[in-house]
DNA sequence: GTGAAAGCGCTAACAG
DNA sequence: CTGTTAGCGCTTTCAC
């Protein structure tokens, strides 16, 4: 590997003359430019960032911590942090948390060290006592951690209360909630919706626990059909339990949408694969990914000086299953 | 941000001490021990992790060059692979490629710079003499790259006669394969096994294009299916495709697995969530990642001298679509 | 316009 | 056992 030592000498002029035309700025002469330019190229330099980081205190990196990449949300939203960020420069660190506490602290710890130049975090676990001696710049992504951590956000609840209004327009009388974990932010949000909008309709809540994970939601959308036949509208809190759903209901001979209609949030695309296709609340995934990486951007640029949380609107998408 | 300077100067000491108390190496007094470290708890300190790279000329990170998180084969392996390297103490810098060349070329210089300590590669497109200069380990995962580059696979070939073989035990007559995209290492191999055991079975053979992608699959499904009504049995290139298809079958009213079978190959979680579940050739994704990721921390610790081929070989498993 | 030199924070000889 | 010092490769004053 060869050092801006090497070019130097090729080129004759000094390591400051090379750092120069490395970086573009400062007066230097057309023709020690194209000699130093050059030897570069002879050399096949390439300036070592590690030794950059370490004068300039910033590593060109950010780190992403999520939950789970296995979970089929986070894909997209990944791609769409690090398709922004290489764009802009800037390499990501990925890292799963499981939301582990233990975790994701020791996670930040490392970056620190590491000196990323700043952070988006998934997590519902973390809070802002343990971010709030932070000196990089940080956003919560997806969920919105307090009101003194930026964040990019989806509005569940208003979600949520659009997709049962959608079962009860299409004239579902027994409407039940398949909720995600408790203590999860847009779980809790979720129900939040379906049980305001149920109530300011008048209407019995029916609430069966679950995960956000398709086993469980098939086995408790299995006990929600045998316990209660009459249900004949499912709000899955996300498109996974959805989907679990359907393929309890499918096996237990009932038709969708006829007999009973279901409804998820999220919009992955799992949804648009099963039969029959799921009707969503689809979230912008792309664009959440894409906003809080300019979002964080700016702060480690200094060009956003107030803190700002954006939220979007989920889309409301009709398709078979309702 | 402390740094070893201020901790040596509150506990009364040099730089060096400190250093040794540090990484744990020669000789340190009890006593000053103690007091090291009760600085260093004082100050919160954390060594910089940039400066230590710049010395010892290794970052403690790997790359990883995948073509698509979004596809869903490697969500598992990118898990496997960052699981693997957090509990060795590797941080992974993770890229999406889409399998353009230039692309993965400008990523490994950045890599290169940055003092990564290998990386693991997942691509077709990338060959041995753009390999061949780089100083740092190198792994290839899922493909082989060539003879020179240690890689960490499974047996296509062998996978695809397997799930041809099983077709025609269950009585299938007519046997098509929905290909993967040309040029693509995994795809090439997989109709090359069905060609082989097609042949040395003296069946007739029918290919049809795809790209391991949903959509174009269904509509050569439908294209397959009207074109060639006998067709019963069909070998899909991966799962994403044979999803597809049965998509398209389901929607032309023929029975799965009555009327027509069909097989996918990878065992993406995917199969198990639409009807019929899918029967598929599982491919060990969370092992690939695990062996490639130690296979490259032998390398990286100098433990592994020659150059290793793994070859996994592909699970047959049996779903309600055979 | 260009070069010398200090220093980013750490590690590893080398002395003592 | 402990301290001094010379770098790792780069950027940036500050002179000239």
């Amino acid at each position: 590997m060869a050092t801006i030592r090497d070019v130097a000498k090729l080129a004759g002029v000094s390591v400051a003359t090379v750092s120069r035309v490395l970086n573009n700025q400062g007066y230097v002469h057309e023709d020690t430019r194209k000699k130093v330019e050059q030897a570069i190229r002879q050399l096949n330099y390439k300036p070592n960032a590690v030794a950059r980081s370490l004068y300039k205190k910033t590593s060109k990196s950010i780190g992403l911590i999520i939950p789970d990449i296995t979970n089929p949300f986070f894909p997209q939203l990944v791609r769409a942090v690090e398709e922004t960020m290489y764009e802009a420069g800037y390499t990501v660190l990925l890292f799963n948390s499981d939301e582990v506490l233990k975790r994701e602290q020791h996670i930040i710890d490392l970056m620190v060290t590491k000196y990323v130049d700043g952070i988006i975090i998934v997590s519902n676990t973390i809070k802002y006592e343990h971010l709030k001696d932070l000196s990089i710049p940080i956003v919560a992504l997806d969920r919105v951690i307090s009101q003194e951590i930026p964040s990019v956000s989806v509005d569940n609840y208003e979600g949520a209360r659009k997709a049962v209004r959608l079962l009860i327009g299409k004239g579902c009388k027994k409407i039940a909630h398949l909720r995600g974990p408790k203590n999860v932010f847009t779980a809790e949000e979720r129900l939040r919706g379906y049980m305001d909008e149920m109530n300011s309709q008048g209407m019995e809540t029916f609430v069966y626990a679950g995960n956000y994970e398709l086993n469980t939601s098939m086995v408790e959308t299995m006990k929600l059909l045998t316990e209660n036949r009459e249900i004949d509208g499912i709000f899955a809190g996300n498109d996974v339990m959805a989907v679990g759903a359907i393929k309890a209901i499918t096996k237990l001979g009932i038709h969708i949408p006829d007999q009973l209609k279901i409804i998820g949030f999220d919009g992955i695309e799992l949804g648009t694969v099963i039969t029959p296709e799921l009707s969503t609340l689809k979230q912008p995934i792309v664009q959440l990914g894409k906003k809080s990486s300019e979002l964080l951007l700016n702060y480690i640029n200094g060009n956003e000086k107030v803190l700002r949380h954006y939220v979007y609107q989920a889309e409301l998408i009709e398709r078979d299953s309702t």
